[in-house]
DNA sequence: TGTATATGTAACTTTTAAGTTACATATACA
DNA sequence: TGTATATGTAACTTAAAAGTTACATATACA
């Protein structure tokens, strides 16, 4: 079966998961000590890494019996070429003020 | 009271509330009009309206009886903004690994 | 002024997400 | 080989989100 496709934008609604994240950028980290920085079980950070991984955000290296978690850049594309819409969005209306004052200014 | 804070990334979650987004990028729409294009109830699409206005995502201009959503960047920002600091990251990243190839190289 | 239209809100139901505990498994190491 | 460590998963509970219906309110217009 395809890989049940998780939608990117509610992997990073839950702040715990984007605060992983925000960690990884410092240094790959193993599950374990990753949950350190939590204050929840350490099932429910596991529950987190796995969807982090499903959804492409991180890859996994296993080390021994330690799983290190890497930031993969997949997971981010989908968010950042929706921004980029809305960001073309923004610059084009300004175009379009600009023109609209430089009219009147004639 | 301060207006009750929600989180940006919360508030985008919602596949609907993207796509309404997404029709405000091409006009301004009244409530009514914008909620013809969703399969839900009239009262459900004012619902997430008021979460996309609260959060800054939309502002609402009166006219008459109507309600007309236009986009407004507030909203967006802290979504840039977060983006942003991933992309940061994919860059260095890349260039420490030029790095070290050109140190290789040598 | 009476009726239709555009919208907001309250109360409720249903679904889904996130957390917990308890248990299983695999690697490391004395 | 036995014990500690690192992790995954199942079963369950709780809390929050999203939807619905019913009703209230305000503007527009004949």
């Amino acid at each position: 079966m395809p890989t049940p496709m998780l939608d990117a934008f509610q992997v990073i609604a839950d702040p715990s998961r984007r605060q992983m994240l925000q960690l990884l950028t410092k240094d790959s980290l193993a599950i374990n000590a990753l949950a350190e920085n939590f204050d929840m079980s350490r099932p429910a950070v596991s529950k987190h890494i796995k969807i982090l991984y499903t959804a492409g955000f991180i890859s996994i290296q296993d080390i021994g019996r330690e799983r290190y978690c890497i930031l993969k850049q997949d997971g981010f594309k989908e968010l950042q070429c929706w921004i980029n819409n809305f960001d073309k969005f923004w610059v084009s209306k300004l175009k379009k003020l600009e023109t609209i004052l430089n009219n009147k200014a004639k």
